[in-house]
RNA sequence: GCCCAGGUGGCGGAAUUGGUAGACGCGCAGGUUUCAGGUACCUGUGGCCGCAAGGCCGUGGAAGUUCGAGUCUUCUCCUGGGCACCA
């Protein structure tokens, strides 16, 4: 049997595209635009199937968008900065910039063999001084602009390496390649004002109605809008009565429950614990403690609540009798709020969970509406419900919400505090202490203080001769990159040795996209033109920080006169990842997947000796657990048609796929099938002119509507992105179309009209095949550059319909309607049956509910 | 710990607004073709009972609303993503 040569094919089409530059595009007042973007690649060495998924997806949608019209803007990129080019860098002595651009070299020819329908011309990469020249700019517009700023924040510092870790570098609280325990420490950093436009960020998720649901949930909670108080609490030493100088201020939601309080916890690294720990030694030892859980707000929120008793007390503001014990809390952070807090232990259940553990009372001031306040008490549950106030003098028997008001009408009038509203949100650190990021363009000067490098200067280069061997930043290490001039004072000054956070790269490279090669960082004009992004794909896991920044970073953008909107990206889509199983020798060694061997019994050994191996559950690939396929094999082996194919059947698209090679040899079956039934066809195929025949016969109508509904539902999935839906209705299509009886005329141009239609709407999916088979059915046009089909409506609509009937609920049977019907032929019809007879059993029908053309319910 | 999702046959999944659960595919079984393997094609395929007709059960679990629940409500279990220096 033939088959279809995808080798030659593929190449051969690809071929065509690239020379007729069919994916070349500019400006066009005649077509509305549409921009097509797919998360940019880091090249970490070779596409993964993950990128396979995403391009597929986002091809799809460019090329639909194209049929359908639109001039479509669909760029490549590379995100080319970041942590894994220096460990290549240290661990086998390349160059980071010589171990990135090969990598992009690998990768792009990867791409390119996935057929993609993208305009190579505007491809960037954030490495490129190119780039990163005009994000100096921007840093340096920001600056001017005060969206820029300098800090002291706190780092997970390796105290062998000397250098700064990323969470994720931090393992059980010690150094990933030191093994040494981290400390924190504060360093003085670059930070971007995210929180200048908390409320912009938070207010402007209402428009994004073309974003997921749960993606605008978690920004919304992630931005965290809380309505509270602040309140100043006078501390005093519990011992000695002496008062503290400055009052403790603390932020809370719970203001009403203020008189339930019954202590009060800082955070390890509120400056009242560090004064406190000067003079106590135990204090300096459980701060220390607590610094050994480094900075991930994960690792702190799932330890273990541990607190250490002060011994100094906190002041009830309009109860001076009382006085609680104030805490350091492992379990307060600094970052949120005033880094302090005061608990109510009956009110909030991590509060009760510390106040049974360190035997701290518990004051009931809140009561649910009907309890009786006297007897109301709380066990191992925290009430956090409404309800009314009690035991709280002037704030007695009201609602929660009124004693919130009227609580901080109090704390206001006393100077003791006032209504305020916080955000989770914090400003974003950008610096980095590391050679392969973009530098921070700033020099520093003892005399002038900080000044931004010249813009005549720019770019600020980064040096290409740097050493890998000392730890700490190259950049610093460099014997005479750092040392300059002040720009304004002509004395010696330090270049700035930090570079920006890779994730500032990604937060504009969109808007780069529309004019790559611009003098400028955005051409007005060209990003007037481009932006908003129409449809932006990728992981979920970008769901907050990616796309936050990019949601700030347009907006600074536009206050320094970059772009003129607001929001970059109109609809977003968020894909799942590609999974695989997971496989251990029994000495517990990863292993390839390739390297097993399945027993028809469902279990694994290794190919080699046949030794026996534990098969993992499905993860999501990573080279860590060797449970990856790697995409150019299979392309090898079965084509960017039969990969592209695989990637959008069976699994919707936002959910995770499972890779499995009998699902990569379903695809290729099908893509096979199609091409036999137009290379080998199964009956007479009508020639390309032919006229609708006059009359349909049955199996030709029935096929022709089916040919018209798939249109229309291929269309709306599409548009829907339920691209496992629209493949499911070709094959439907196919099927049908693979049955048609004989070469009657009828038959034979509703052969030729259906095959047609799917190879149209398999066009975004599977390009090269679709290219192919158009040529083979005789058109001498690109179907790239046909338009996409139009469903014909009176098509659309059967006459005849199949309802259920249901007694009690239960289907017993069905009838053949006419549309529409009226309720007492389908309701006598629906009696009439046997099945509904019997299940009936005699009893008189005590209602019929029939719901036109969709089910009867027979209710005895 | 907190925030956000997702759980439907042996498997991936389908099911406009609450209205015939299991489309389409994988796998499996039987058959045709073939020297054989593979390919291709045909038939069957949620579970249980039954010779059959047919019946009962069935969308992670428990309860509820409804003539009717995969879909709505409450509780619960499991799995995944994010948690600010991985990208």
């Amino acid at each position: 049997m033939s088959r279809y040569n995808f080798k030659e094919c593929e190449a051969r089409w690809q071929a065509v595209w690239a020379e007729r530059e069919t994916f070349r595009v500019g400006e066009d007042s005649e077509r509305p635009k549409y921009y097509v973007l797919e998360m940019f690649p880091y090249p970490s060495g070779r596409i993964h199937m993950g990128h396979v998924r995403n391009y597929t997806m986002g091809d799809v949608v460019a090329r639909y968008r194209r049929a359908t019209g639109y001039n479509v803007l669909h760029p490549m990129g590379w995100d080319a900065f970041g942590l894994p080019a220096e460990n290549a860098a240290m661990e086998r002595g390349i160059h980071p910039a010589e171990w990135t651009y090969s990598n992009i070299g690998t990768m792009r020819g990867q791409l390119k063999q996935m057929g993609l329908s993208i305009d190579w011309a505007r491809e960037i990469a954030t490495c490129h001084p190119g780039y990163y020249r005009h994000q100096q700019e921007l840093f340096l517009d920001f600056l001017d602009s005060g969206l820029a700023y300098r800090k002291e924040s706190w780092v997970n510092w390796d105290p062998v390496d000397h250098t700064v870790l990323a969470n994720e570098q931090v393992v059980d609280g010690r150094g990933w390649r030191s093994g040494a325990l981290i400390e924190r420490r504060k360093l003085a950093q670059w930070f971007l004002r995210t929180t200048a436009y908390s409320d912009e960020l938070l207010d402007a998720l209402a428009t994004l109605d073309r974003w997921p649901e749960r993606v605008r949930l978690m920004q919304e909670n992630w931005i965290g809008r809380s309505e509270g108080a602040y309140i100043r609490f006078a501390v005093s030493n519990g011992r000695t009565g002496t008062p503290l100088e400055a009052p403790l201020e603390v932020f809370t939601t719970r203001h009403d429950t203020l008189f339930g309080m019954t202590f009060c916890a800082l955070s390890p690294h509120h400056p009242l614990a560090a004064s406190l720990a000067g003079k106590d030694k135990k204090a300096a030892a459980f701060i220390a403690e607590c610094d050994r859980l480094g900075t991930s707000e994960a690792a702190i929120e799932a330890a273990e609540k541990v607190g250490y008793d002060t011994g100094f007390v906190v002041h009830h503001p309009f109860d001076s009798d009382r006085t609680v014990p104030l805490y350091i809390a492992n379990f307060v952070l600094m970052e949120y709020g005033t880094g302090a807090v005061f608990g109510c232990p009956a009110h909030d259940q991590r509060d009760l969970d510390f106040a049974r553990k360190y035997g701290l009372d518990v004051i009931p001031v809140v009561a649910p509406r009907k309890a009786d306040a006297a007897a109301f008490a709380i066990g191992d549950e925290a009430f956090v419900d409404d309800g009314v106030l009690i035991n709280s003098d002037f704030l007695d028997g009201l609602e929660v919400p009124a004693a919130k008001a009227r609580m901080a009408e109090r704390l206001a009038a006393d100077s003791l505090g006032e209504a305020t509203t916080v955000y989770r949100l914090r400003d974003w650190g950008i610096s980095r202490q590391r050679y392969w990021g973009c530098p921070i363009p700033v020099i520093h000067c003892e005399g002038c203080g900080i000044v931004p490098v010249p813009r005549a200067e720019l770019p600020v280069a980064l040096p290409d001769d740097v050493a890998f061997d000392k730890p700490g930043n190259p950049l610093d290490h460099h014997p005479t990159w750092k040392h300059v001039d002040c720009p304004q004072c002509g004395t010696k000054a330090r270049r700035e040795t930090d570079t920006m956070d890779t994730f500032v790269d990604s937060s504009w490279y969109f808007a780069r996209f529309c004019s790559p090669r611009a003098e400028q960082p955005t051409d007005r004009r060209q990003v007037d033109y481009w932006l908003p992004v129409d449809q932006y794909i990728g992981g979920i896991e970008h769901a907050i920080l990616h796309l936050l920044y990019s949601r700030f970073f347009t907006r600074a953008m536009r206050k320094c006169g970059h772009v003129s909107l607001d929001e970059p990206f109109a609809g977003l889509f968020t894909q799942g990842m590609v999974c695989h199983e997971t496989y251990r020798d029994q000495r517990g060694a990863w292993l390839f997947p390739d390297q097993i061997e399945r027993l028809p019994d469902g279990t694994a050994v290794k190919a080699d000796d046949h030794s026996r191996v534990s098969v993992g559950r499905s993860e999501s690939m990573s080279k860590s657990k060797r449970n990856v396929v790697d995409p150019e094999r299979i392309i090898e082996a079965f084509g960017a048609d039969t990969a592209r194919l695989f990637m959008l059947s069976d699994t919707p698209p936002e959910r995770d796929l499972e890779w499995t090679e009998a699902g990569i040899e379903g695809a290729w079956r099908y893509v096979n099938r199609l091409w036999r039934m137009v290379d080998q066809p199964a009956g007479a195929v009508a020639p390309r002119e032919a006229a609708r025949p006059d009359a349909l016969s049955g199996a030709a109508d029935q096929a022709w509507r089916l040919v018209h509904r798939t249109i229309h539902g291929v269309t709306d999935d599409l548009d829907k992105f339920r691209f496992n839906r629209a493949v499911a209705r070709i094959r439907e299509l196919t099927n049908l179309i693979g049955e048609l009886p004989g070469d009657g005329g009828d038959i034979a141009w509703v052969r030729r009209r259906g095959l047609e239609a799917a190879v149209q709407l398999i066009g975004p999916m599977m390009p090269h095949l679709a290219e192919e088979l158009w040529r083979s059915l005789g058109h001498e046009t690109l179907l790239a550059d046909v338009p996409w089909p139009a469903a014909d409506p009176a098509l659309l609509v059967e006459e005849t319909i199949t309802i259920g009937v249901q007694v009690n609920g239960k289907l017993r049977g069905t009838i053949d309607v006419p549309r529409d019907a009226d309720r007492e032929m389908v309701e006598s019809l629906a009696l009439a049956l046997d099945g509904v007879q019997r299940a009936m059993d005699g009893r008189p029908p005590r209602k019929v509910i029939v719901v036109p053309n969709k089910i009867v319910n027979v209710v005895v």
